[in-house]
DNA sequence: CGCTTTTGACCAGCGC
DNA sequence: GCGCTGGTCAAAAGCG
């Protein structure tokens, strides 16, 4: 499903990684999961049940200050700046192109609210609609996830962890974020070719995790999903404190 | 030996 | 109720 063009509308692009960085060693990120905020403009209901007018575009904008994000780690497979100057996602900044020298990764972030509904909905917004079959999906086969969908969603009431949702355009299926995790699965899903992995945060009391997939319609982009709030610092934080200016420059 | 990965089985939610 | 699907479990295998 969702052959057609992409709903994109819902996630920001922004570059991650340095020219020539090996893994672990470009710092791109680092920051905490924090909980959304739940009365953000565009995590309201009205969001969802609207996004058909939702403009598809991608661009930059500037995440609420109360979101904060998985460390993200630059690694070896980044893409050139010539693939993410003519990256459909989202056009390239000049200040963050000279910040980080010029190349780097593109990649997209979906955030996920607290409220189950809402993290269902984004989640599967990122992911183009490849969750579950169904008639109603080839009425919306351009917006992935039908409004109609969103509403039978919004009544589960299984409660869900936060997500946050990066599309990244990467050869590595598992960024280097930092954390350590344990694969617990991997499942083929419905009209996909790559497999979707499955993994927990390794540390203990530490819930967290995070789903591993590579784009159908275009198998270069690696969609991963962060589910919950890491009770603990990174694994290996102290490379993490290396370079903060670079951070701030890359996010805000 | 301890940790991680693999993978088939199982379960829950949903549509029909 | 049944079948489909996504998510998780857990035993076995792999690895350093």
């Amino acid at each position: 499903m969702a052959q057609d063009a992409p709903h994109q509308a819902q996630c920001a692009s922004v570059r991650i990684g340095a020219p020539g960085t090996t893994p672990r060693s470009g710092l791109v990120h680092q920051a905490q999961c924090a909980s959304p905020i739940l009365d953000a403009p565009d995590t309201t209901p009205r969001f969802f049940e609207e996004q058909d007018q939702i403009p598809t575009q991608m661009g930059f904008f500037p995440f609420p200050p109360n979101l904060t994000l998985p460390p993200l780690r630059a690694f070896s497979a980044i893409a050139s700046s010539e693939n993410f100057a003519g990256n459909s996602l989202g056009k390239p900044r000049p200040d963050l192109i000279s910040s980080l020298g010029g190349e780097g990764q593109l990649l997209s972030l979906n955030r996920s609210s607290h409220v189950n509904s809402w993290a269902w909905g984004e989640v599967a917004d990122c992911m183009m609609g490849k969750s579950s079959g169904g008639d109603e999906h080839h009425h919306h086969q351009h917006l992935g996830v039908s409004a109609i969908k969103m509403k039978k969603m919004k009544n589960r009431r299984k409660v869900r962890e936060p997500r946050f949702c990066f599309k990244t355009l990467s050869e590595v299926d598992v960024l280097d974020d930092g954390y350590k995790w344990r694969k617990y699965g991997q499942k083929v899903v419905k009209n996909t070719q790559h497999p979707r992995s499955y993994y927990r945060c390794t540390q203990d009391n530490c819930r967290v995790k995070k789903r591993v997939e590579r784009l159908a319609e275009d198998p270069r982009m690696v969609i991963t999903t962060y589910e919950g709030r890491h009770a603990h610092s990174p694994s290996n934080e102290l490379e993490d404190s290396q370079s903060p200016s670079q951070l701030t420059n890359f996010f805000w």
